[in-house]
DNA sequence: TGGGGTTAT
DNA sequence: ATAACCC
C-alpha cells in the first residue's frame, strides 16, 4: 500500500474510504494483488460511491477545556486543587471539578443536593462571568498564534482548522504516528496505522501531534488542560474529543465515522439537533441515530423541507460541510440577573443601572460603539414557560459618540433608553412579577474609525444625485469641478 | 436550572 | 422580534 500510494502519489485514494467494511475489503483485496489496488479497482472492489472527494481532506481540531470556570478558580487559588470544588449561580452548581465528579456531583445540579451528596464542597460564586470571560479569550487568541482559523463556541471550546499547518508539514516528508488515542469503539481492534499512513490518514495524524503540541502549550502558557479531537470535519472532531475525558486526546479516522455515529444514544447527542428538532423527529418516530439513517428521504424531506432534511441525515453520516470561520470580536454584549421576584419599576430600574454600569465598563475595554439597545425579560408565568420577550431600539448617537464612559450620567442616558424599552414591555399600570432582566448591546461598530475617503465620495455622489459610485473617476471629476 | 453566546427566519 | 442552536 505504502508503496501504491508513492507510485501513484494520490491524495485522494482513501478519500473512497467509506465505511470500516469497506476498508477492509479494500485492505484484503489489496494484499492478494497490489497492482490492481486503485481508485478505481477499490470503487469496484466496493462498489462504493465517494460523497465527495474533497470531504476527508480538511483537518480539524476541536479543544475543549477541563471543566473551564472550575480550572479557572483552581488557578487563581491553588488551594483549591484538592478540594472538591462547584462553581455556583443562584442556586445551582453550574459545574464543578474532578474531585467533586468523583463525589458523584454532576453540572448543573441543585445546590441543596451537591451538598448533601458532599457536605465539604467548597462553593465559589460564578455568577460574574467576568475572569472566565478573560480566560477564554486568552485561550482562543493563544490558538490564533498559530493558525488564523479558530472558532468559538461558548467560552470554552475551540475549533481550529489546521489544514494549512497540516500541508506544511507534510511538505517535509517526514512520516509520523498518532500522538494520543485512536477511536475505536471496541478498542482492542487496532488500526494497523503504519501501513495506513498515507493520505488523510497521515493529515490527521500530523494533527493530533499539533493538537499535542497545542495542549502542552496551552498548559504551560495558561495553566489549563484541555481535551482535543482530531478528525475530517467539525461534527466528528468535537464528538470524538469527548471520548477521553479528562486532559486527553483522540483523533479518528474517516473509516470510523460510522461507528462514532451509531455511537450515540439518541439523535439530540448530535450536535446541531437540538430539543426542538429531536421532538419534531420523534414525533416521526425518528429517535435513534439508526432510525435517522434508515428514514425515507422523502418522508423527512415532507416534515423538514428539502434543505434541512439534507443537513440532519449528512449528520447522521457523520457529514459536516460546515467550515470553521473566524470567530473575531463579538458580535454583542449582554448582561443578565436573574431573581426570585422583581414587581416594581423601582426595582426594575435598579437592577437594569447594575446591568449597564458592569456593560460599560465591559464596553470601554471592548473599544468599539453599540449602535443598538436590547432589553429582555423573563416574566413569571406557569412553571415551564421558558419563554423571553424582547425590545430593541437604535441608541442615539449622542450617548455613546465620544462620551466618557464612566460618567454616571451616561449610565442614565442609557437607563432611560432601557426603561422606554421596559415599558414596552411591561403593562406597568398593573402588577407584574418578573424573574429575570438581560440588557445587551449590539451592532458594534469601531469608534476611532474616520470617515473614508470613500465615505465622503458616497456623500458626495448622493448630494449630487449621481447613480451608483460606479466610477471614482467620474466622481472625481465632479469633486473637482465643484472646486472643493 | 444560569449567564452567557450565534445564526436563521 | 422571535426561535432555533451552542456552551
Amino acid at each position: 500500500i505504502k508503496r501504491y500510494f508513492e507510485e501513484v502519489d494520490s491524495d485522494d485514494a482513501d478519500d473512497y474510504v467509506e465505511s470500516e467494511s469497506e476498508w477492509r475489503q479494500g485492505w484484503e483485496a489489496s494484499s492478494s494483488s497490489l497492482t490492481e489496488f486503485t481508485p478505481k479497482s477499490m470503487q469496484s472492489i466496493s462498489g462504493l460511491q465517494s460523497t465527495s472527494v474533497s470531504e476527508h481532506k480538511r483537518t480539524i481540531i476541536h479543544i475543549d477545556i477541563d471543566c473551564f470556570y472550575a480550572q479557572v478558580e483552581m488557578i487563581l487559588d491553588p488551594a483549591l486543587r484538592d478540594k472538591p470544588l462547584g462553581i455556583q449561580q443562584k442556586n445551582i452548581v453550574v459545574t464543578c471539578n474532578y474531585v467533586a465528579r468523583g463525589r458523584g456531583i454532576s453540572k448543573l445540579s441543585y445546590v441543596n443536593d451537591a451538598v448533601k451528596l458532599c457536605p465539604e464542597l467548597v462553593l465559589v460564586s460564578g455568577e460574574d462571568l467576568t475572569k472566565y470571560r478573560k480566560m477564554s479569550y486568552k485561550v482562543t487568541d493563544y490558538f490564533l498564534k498559530f493558525c488564523p482559523l479558530v472558532e468559538r463556541l461558548g467560552f470554552d471550546e475551540n475549533f481550529i482548522d489546521v489544514t494549512d499547518l497540516v500541508k506544511s508539514r507534510q511538505m517535509t516528508g517526514k512520516v509520523c504516528d498518532v500522538e494520543g488515542h485512536t477511536y475505536s469503539e471496541s478498542s482492542d481492534e487496532k488500526v494497523p496505522r503504519i501501513h495506513c499512513l498515507c493520505g488523510c490518514y497521515q493529515r490527521l495524524a500530523i494533527g493530533s501531534q499539533i493538537a499535542s503540541e497545542l495542549r502542552s502549550g496551552l498548559k504551560d502558557s495558561l495553566g489549563l488542560t484541555c481535551c482535543a479531537g482530531i478528525a475530517h470535519n467539525k461534527l466528528l472532531s468535537k464528538l470524538v474529543a469527548g471520548t477521553h475525558k479528562p486532559n486527553q486526546q483522540t483523533v479518528l479516522f474517516p473509516h470510523q465515522a460510522d461507528e462514532m455515529m451509531l455511537s450515540l444514544k439518541n439523535i439530540k447527542q448530535i450536535p446541531g439537533i437540538g430539543s426542538s428538532m429531536s421532538k419534531r423527529l420523534a414525533a416521526m418516530g425518528i429517535v435513534s441515530v439508526q432510525q435517522l439513517r434508515s428514514a425515507q428521504l422523502n418522508c423527512i424531506q415532507q416534515e423538514l423541507g428539502a434543505q434541512l432534511a439534507g443537513i440532519i441525515l449528512n449528520l447522521s453520516h457523520g457529514r459536516d460541510p460546515t467550515p470553521v470561520v473566524q470567530t473575531g470580536a463579538p458580535q454583542s454584549l449582554s448582561e443578565e440577573d436573574s431573581f426570585k421576584k422583581c414587581n416594581s419599576v423601582e426595582d426594575a430600574r435598579n437592577r437594569s443601572r447594575k446591568l449597564i454600569r458592569s456593560l460599560l465598563r465591559r464596553l470601554k475595554e471592548d473599544g468599539r460603539v453599540p449602535h443598538t439597545l436590547r432589553v429582555a425579560i423573563r416574566k413569571f408565568s406557569l412553571p415551564k414557560q421558558w419563554t423571553r420577550e424582547n425590545r430593541q431600539c437604535a441608541l442615539p448617537e449622542s450617548i455613546l459618540q465620544n462620551a466618557n464612559l464612566d460618567d454616571d450620567t451616561v449610565t442614565e442616558k442609557l437607563l432611560d433608553v432601557a426603561m422606554q424599552l421596559f415599558i414596552k414591555l411591561v403593562d406597568t399600570s398593573k402588577p407584574f412579577h418578573l424573574t429575570l432582566i438581560s440588557i445587551c448591546f449590539t451592532k458594534l461598530e469601531d469608534h476611532l474609525k474616520k470617515p473614508s475617503i470613500v465615505t465622503y465620495f458616497k456623500r458626495f455622489a448622493k448630494e449630487q444625485g449621481c447613480q451608483e459610485a460606479d466610477g471614482s473617476k467620474d466622481l472625481r471629476h465632479k469633486v473637482l469641478d465643484s472646486s472643493v
